[in-house]
DNA sequence: TGGGGTTAT
DNA sequence: ATAACCC
């Protein structure tokens, strides 16, 4: 039976890393990448004199009052890049799963079988690990798993030489049988290092983790809840009576993070393939007529167009988010509404020098209603916008080819 | 605590 | 439409 081989890419500090392609300058400083009032994240220079990824600007200056700040509010450049690594790595295999900006999930198991095959074809079954190997583990060439998970760390390698050598990115990469293990793993040895986990290390990287939500899948909410149960750890959670588990969170829930305490995930790597939204938002301190929320929303569609425009889809659907302000419990108040498109609109999408802006502006400005009373006093500190529901054009009307294919200038002559 | 994303219910 | 998850 050939078990799955998972490579999970993590680049470095990624927003540092396309800001210093930008600015080489920025390179031999500290420097971090600055979001309202918060370092979201900085350079390895800057992570030596102590600030941490999500600290606010204030500490992070207390630290270290020679801290360069770049703003990164506009996510262009990052959004950009993070769709060259994935097509590249579209380029060595189809099976290529986004998550954020930063890391791809990789199915190479198909890679894996056809070297292994040639290998064994040739009559070498000798074959060098690429990194490290986690806990130092001993690696048996009698092993098949281990011969497969090996010739993963190969590839591991190749795929952190082809972004490097064609983006100038540097990244962490981790090698296991399925996509949480290989998650896990990834981040084992940190800046521009890859490890691969061979099966008899398993239980040792899953307890490894001193906290519940550092398992992927678990969050916050299912942590909390977790705590009054008085699971803590892995070990409680692989321990937990799953009746009990279920009852508490709902069968599905259950059965899948108790897999997981175990280091156990048959998901599969989905190719994420053409994004399903695009959204912009922006937070500020108050908004507070309807006026104001006109002039964010006038901001926020134009860029919003573009990229929509560049796609060569169309959406159907579009949405709304506000969060409003609350002294308490600052964090998870968002509403949203949202409504189809009107058809007469959808077509003007593909078309430039369309006015698709005003009756946009309209709509949305007739969600906001449909959320708050414009009579009563109201205080927003978030405003989204987001497209969704794509639909690729009709193939007669040119554009979208398929997300790896790039725009390519028509051929002379006619298309009929 | 930003400015994005996804899937499940 | 919301709630959970991910970065």
């Amino acid at each position: 039976a050939a078990c799955r081989v998972i490579v999970h890419v993590d680049l470095d500090c990624f927003y540092a890393q396309v800001e210093m392609i930008r600015n080489p300058e920025l390179r031999d400083k500290p420097f971090g990448v600055q979001q309202k009032s918060i370092v979201v994240t900085c350079n390895y220079e800057a992570r030596k004199l102590g600030v941490k990824k999500l600290m606010s600007v204030r500490d992070a200056k207390e630290k270290c009052p020679q801290l360069v700040l770049v703003n990164g509010e506009d996510l262009t450049p990052y959004r950009e890049t993070s769709y060259k690594v994935t097509e590249l790595l579209g380029e060595f295999c189809p099976l290529v799963e986004r998550l954020g900006f930063d890391e791809n999930f990789v199915d190479v198991t198909e890679m894996v079988e056809k070297r292994l095959n040639q290998l064994q074809q040739s009559g070498c079954c000798r074959v060098r690990v690429s990194g490290h190997v986690y806990n130092n583990q001993a690696i048996n060439l009698h092993d098949t798993t281990h011969v497969r998970l090996v010739i993963g760390s190969r590839i591991a390698e190749e795929f952190r030489e082809a972004i490097h050598a064609s983006l100038g990115l540097t990244g962490c990469a981790g090698v296991a049988s399925n996509k949480l293990l290989s998650k896990l793993v990834s981040g084992t040895f940190k800046p521009n290092q890859q490890t691969v986990l061979l099966p008899e290390s398993c239980q040792d990287l899953i307890h490894s983790l001193d906290h519940i939500q550092k398992v992927p899948g678990i969050g916050y909410k299912t942590a909390k809840r977790l705590e009054t149960l008085g699971v803590r750890n892995v070990c409680d959670l692989q321990a937990f009576p799953s009746a009990a588990l279920e009852k508490e969170l709902g069968v599905s829930v259950a059965q899948r993070i108790q897999k997981l305490s175990y280091g156990e995930d048959d998901s599969p790597v989905t190719p994420s393939g053409p994004p399903q939204s695009f959204s912009d938002e922006d937070s500020f301190k108050k908004c507070s007529s309807e006026v104001e929320v006109k002039e964010k929303i006038e901001e926020l569609l134009p860029n919003l167009l573009d990229r929509i425009y560049k796609d060569g889809r169309q959406p159907r659907t579009v949405r709304l988010t506000i969060r409003q302000f609350s002294a308490t419990d600052k964090w998870f108040n968002r509403e949203s509404r949202q409504c189809p498109i009107p058809p007469h609109l959808i077509q003007k999408f593909g078309k430039e020098s369309s006015n698709i802006l005003s009756p946009l502006v309209d709509i949305l400005m007739k969600l906001f209603r449909k959320m708050i009373d414009v009579d009563l006093p109201f205080h927003l500190t978030l405003l989204s916008v987001c497209f969704s529901n794509l639909k690729d054009l009709p193939s007669s009307k040119k554009g979208s080819i398929g997300f790896y294919l790039k725009q390519m200038s028509p051929p002379s002559g006619s298309g009929k």
